[in-house]
DNA sequence: CCTATTTGTGTCAAA
DNA sequence: CACAAATAGG
């Protein structure tokens, strides 16, 4: 264990963020670089076993650097031996790094691997974090400037979209016209752009008949007077600081020596400022990036800011890691030809001393169902070491799609063939509806001026406080000037509600009172405090009673919110940086197979990645090239190169000539990005004549009614012969090579595993329960499979080991 | 005035 | 298809 390091042990979901002051350390930031001790160590063990290149990148110290890390080329230990060369010759001290990440993962990747290279001899760095993390510390110590306090609170999504639509009510602004999530999009935007309310352009201001500009001004008023912020916030507040407050930014570019930064191509135009204000006066920042994987520019990031680096820091030098660990030469090459159809890259060519391989596999499929049910025999056969292959574990194999609806194909079919699957990057844990309502609970018990929260809890579980009730408690609570609790103690007092209301209103007020004191005494560990709060409330009470499928899982997420507090010392401490954690869950035992959003796919690799959905509309998206237009396509692209770069030893790419989409039957035709798959490193496996005609020999069976089937094709025939697609090279391509290999074998023909034992505890009638199907009734037994009518999901075939009878499931955790 | 049902609409990626 | 808002019923 390197207890040096801060997080060196592992977190499960939350990690308290240090708290300790490294004020004393601070005096010695300010002596200058001459008379400091100069390298006294020789270079340790961690240049052992670096290329040239990332030796080059270690040892480059001073001045800017722009390291650009190709796929798979050693990025993070080139920055984790940068930080240790900094440190052992006696360059920097831990305090005097800044080192910014993304993502808490990336972070605490940072920490462990610098911790492993050290030793556990140094402390911890207490300035490596995400941006948002590092953001929050210096923001609570500078908050009065922007008229915070610093104990402010900070609002996700859910709280900004419920702010702005009380703002949009307030001001009789159609609802429709302008939803509140289209206009918090907006005003995000327009922070990732560093633009406050009087800084934004002229042009983008005339959106939404000036109606933006107007709530977005209105907006921050109500967030300063609330004491709270948004994610945006964070970075902007600190780049107005800077801008306004020289002494302030003096203090932090004295302070941070040396600067780091990971993922530069993801930064926006705030980050970049707040950076560039950092590193003005030493230029001591060493940027690592990739412009080819850049895929966040939705979400404001400006690959820009990577291709312009040498501008910006005149005399940088430039390092290029191009020499890949991870992927056999096809991989590359089918990578490498996808992306070179990009314009305006920085230009790397990944190359790789390992010979041999796989081809990457291209196979056609007639529907999404079919492709489901293909990539999981596939898998299976892998996973049994059936293709000719070593045999590949669940745990090295994945999925990674473009949209996360995309998902639901696999779900469904795994869980009917009963191949263990776990889905990353789902819904974050902290933003799950059970979790953020016992979040505001433990809000309110902290601070009950919390209106958010107060507003989001009152009719949760149900008092019977509607509409009616919330507004006579605010507009008591207006015309007091005091918050909506205060406002309910004197609706309760004045008896301004009917019966039951009153009762329960008077019940949550005199809760919160007692929650509150309670914080206040510390009486009790915070995790008591917090199993109680969530008892009398009748929050638990409130899942327990649910029937539905999801509630015991709901149950058990917050079982784990109350472990997680485990690792704070009170309830503020792990309200004030919860916000910020966006990690996913424990690891959950047992192999399984991955599968995730090519967003979330990014970082990781994988012995073998599956590639679905491989159609134009859908990859590349639609929405992204109609929005950003060749940009948006050049985005797409480069989550290609992404996607590709995951596997290491086998990628197979897949499409689906017919997909099922809000319903609807829609045909589709191969993505663009499939003809730019260099031939020669590509097999294709699509049975010949899958378009226009015959139709492909497996999986037709089970596709919906022949009409639907008819209509699809001979649209789909259609669209292919208006966009010439029978002359296209990716069609000829098809034709050429699509010799079928005999991968598509018939279902029956593999053994199936019965498990008897499962089987035989069910008779048909009986009343079952299934985690994600729900409740439902057996209908009849097929070898180790039950037909199924559930009622919410209808009937299905499910494998007996997935079901539990009705009654067992009535037991809930908690 | 609250709750359950129906109707209508959007429709990706995420810290 | 899945969610949120409008509407009818209690």
């Amino acid at each position: 264990m390197n207890k040096g390091f801060i997080c060196g042990t592992v977190a499960p979901i939350l990690m308290p963020m240090n708290s300790y002051s490294e004020d004393d350390a601070f005096a010695a930031a300010a002596v200058p670089l001459s008379q400091r001790a100069m390298p006294t160590r020789p270079a340790g063990p961690y240049l052992e076993g670096l290329n040239p290149a990332q030796r080059a990148a270690v040892l480059a110290l001073d001045g800017p650097v722009l390291m650009l890390a190709g796929a798979g080329t050693g990025k993070t230990r080139a920055l984790t031996a940068r930080i240790a060369h900094l440190l052992v010759t006696g360059t920097a001290r831990p305090q005097e790094i800044l080192a910014v990440t993304f993502t808490n993962k990336a972070a605490r990747e940072m920490k462990d691997r610098v911790g492993r290279l050290m030793g556990e001899t140094v402390e911890g760095m207490p300035w490596l974090g995400t941006f948002h993390s590092v953001c929050v510390k210096l923001l609570r110590r500078h908050a009065e400037l922007v008229g915070l306090k610093s104990n402010f609170t900070i609002l996700d999504t859910d709280d900004q979209i419920r702010l702005m639509k009380q703002l949009i009510v307030a001001d009789g602004i159609d609802e429709k016209r302008w939803p509140p999530r289209m206009l918090a999009g907006l005003i995000d935007a327009w922070k990732n752009k560093a633009f406050t309310p009087d800084k934004v352009p002229l042009a983008d201001a005339g959106a939404f008949d000036h109606k933006g500009i107007d709530l977005y001004a209105a907006y921050q008023r109500r967030l300063l007077d609330l004491n709270a912020c948004d994610f945006g916030d964070l970075l902007l507040h600190m780049v107005t600081i800077f801008q306004t407050h020289a002494d302030v930014l003096n203090q932090y570019q004295r302070r941070f020596r040396y600067i780091l930064v990971d993922e530069y191509q993801d930064t926006n135009v705030a980050q970049y400022l707040w950076l560039r204000l950092l590193a003005a006066a030493h230029r001591n920042i060493c940027c690592v990036g990739d412009d080819d994987q850049s895929i966040y520019g939705w979400r404001g990031a400006e690959v820009g800011n990577i291709l312009r680096f040498e501008q910006d820091f005149p005399g940088a030098t430039v390092v290029k890691l191009e020499q890949n660990y991870r992927s056999t030469e096809h991989i590359l090459a089918a990578a490498s030809g996808v992306i070179a159809a990009n314009t305006g890259r920085l230009g790397k060519t990944l190359f790789t001393d390992a010979r041999g391989g796989e081809k990457v596999r291209l196979i056609g499929h007639w529907d999404g169902e079919e492709e489901a049910r293909w990539i999981g025999e596939e898998i299976e056969a892998l996973q049994r070491g059936t293709r000719g292959l070593d045999r590949v574990g669940l745990d090295a194999q994945a999925i990674l799609v473009r949209a996360s609806h995309q998902m639901r194909a696999f779900e469904d079919r795994f869980l009917t063939i009963g191949l263990p699957y776990r889905v990353i990057g789902g819904p974050r844990f902290y933003e799950r509806l059970e979790i953020r309502d016992a979040m505001a609970y433990f809000r309110l018990a902290v601070s009950p001026d919390d209106d958010l929260a107060f507003e989001r809890i009152v009719n949760t579980p149900k008092r019977g406080l509607g509409d009616k009730a919330i507004q006579t408690v605010q507009k008591v609570a207006r015309a007091n000037g005091v918050g909506l609790v205060e406002g309910a103690r004197l609706v309760v007092q004045a008896k301004l509600l009917g019966g039951k209301g009153l009762r329960e209103l008077a019940l949550l007020v005199d809760g919160i009172d007692r929650w509150h004191s309670q914080v206040r005494a510390e009486a009790d560990t915070h995790q008591e405090l917090a199993e109680m709060i969530l008892d009398e409330s009748g929050y638990t009470g409130m899942w327990q009673a649910d029937k539905t499928p999801e509630a015991p899982g709901r149950l058990e997420n917050l079982k784990e919110l109350v472990k997680a507090l485990d690792n704070f010392e009170n309830l503020q401490g792990f309200l004030e940086h919860v916000a910020l954690i966006m990690d996913n869950e424990t690891e959950q035992e047992g192999e399984k197979v991955s599968i995730m959003t090519l967003h979330a796919a990014k970082g990781l690799e994988f012995p073998a990645v599956f590639l679905p959905g491989w159609e134009d509309g859908l990859f590349p998206s639609q929405r992204s090239m109609d929005e950003s237009g060749l940009k948006g396509l050049e985005e797409e692209r480069r989550l290609a190169y992404v996607g590709i770069t995951r596997a290491e030893a086998l990628c197979t790419i897949s499409f689906a000539a017919n997909r099922r989409v809000y319903g609807q039957w829609q045909s589709a035709l191969p993505s663009r990005f499939i003809d730019e798959l260099p031939v020669d490193h590509v097999d294709v496996l699509t049975p010949p004549g899958l378009y226009g005609g015959g139709y492909g020999a497996a999986g037709m069976a089970a596709t919906a009614s022949p009409k639907l089937r008819e209509e699809a094709m001979s649209d789909l025939h259609q669209k292919a012969v208006d966009a010439d697609v029978y002359n296209s090279p990716g069609w000829r391509r098809l034709q050429a090579r699509g010799a079928v290999r005999g991968l598509s074998q018939p279902i029956e023909t593999r053994n199936m595993v019965i498990d008897l034992d499962a089987v035989s505890a069910f008779t048909t009638g009986d009343r079952v329960f299934h985690q994600k199907f729900g409740y439902g009734v057996i209908e009849g037994i097929e070898g180790d499979k039950l037909d199924i009518a559930f009622d919410k999901a209808g009937s299905k075939k499910v494998v007996a080991k997935f079901i539990v009878s009705a009654d067992a499931a009535t037991e809930v955790p908690f």
